[in-house]
DNA sequence: AGTAAAATCAATAATAGTTATTATTATATA
DNA sequence: TATATAATAATAACTATTATTGATTTTACT
């Protein structure tokens, strides 16, 4: 038999992990997904969150989004989008904008290595803490 | 006399952490500052490091970087530039390249909130790293 | 269905990066 | 130079993440 292939095992918590975050469109952390999960599954650990984020991270089933919060939220949409990040609030949100991927093309042009992609994280004030700033009375 | 204004007092440490982050381009941690400037202040505390970071970042003297690595990167250089970060080794680079500022607005176009700015990180295999994967033998 | 290998699990310990606390020292200004 | 305030060193505490362990479950193959 055949050793040399690595088959993965489905997990009821794995999926659980997945369709959590691809139904939730909030850039969860890993503590988020924990703290929500267990009312499903009580006994999770965080340890079993992490290490199936990392997975599904290496598989590419979702992505990992780093920016200046300590902590890593995941993504569940892996379709090419950027975000935006409230200084205010400290909100993740998707930005529904025109492609700009040909960034990679003018930043390959005076450099000698391999661009494969680019992370772009736009920052500011949300829609909503604009609001509270300049209030409609 | 006014209390309400808070004076800011020098510091040789502070002093030192800032020399050392402008003369030297290769966005460090605060653990690398720490290591490197105990040659000349060998009772630094890290703690001063970290204390001192926030502030000149706050000042905007210094700009702090975030992406995948797990600590934060320090950048003396405030002018507006972008980076690249090698998925082989790790390292981080100033990337020379046209301005491409007008994604901000591009990003404004369909968005209700306030855009002040953006962080792109670019990705891929640095030059060297390339060079050892195809070497020219 | 039976079985062995592999992957899973929860629980916990360990590590890394960062922030907070406190008593002491340095700085700026009167 | 006396005084008030800010910065320091040392250390403790905290948060996010990863590694370890030993038991259980799942899978591939018979």
């Amino acid at each position: 038999m055949n050793h040399t292939t690595r088959t993965l095992n489905r997990s009821k918590q794995r999926d659980a992990i997945f369709n959590y975050i691809i139904t939730h469109k909030t850039h969860p952390t890993a503590d988020d997904i924990y703290n929500d999960i267990r009312k499903d599954f009580p006994n999770i650990s965080l340890g079993t969150v992490y290490r199936n984020l990392t997975l599904l991270t290496e598989l590419g089933s979702i992505k990992k989004l780093s920016y200046g919060d300590a902590a890593e939220h995941f993504d569940g949409d892996i379709t090419p989008h950027n975000h935006f990040i409230c200084n205010t609030c400290g909100s993740i949100t998707d930005l529904q904008m025109e492609n700009i991927d040909f960034v990679d093309e003018a930043a390959s042009r005076n450099f000698d290595g391999k661009i494969a992609g680019h992370n772009i994280y736009f920052y500011g004030t949300c829609p909503s803490c604009l609001q509270n700033i300049h209030p409609e009375h």
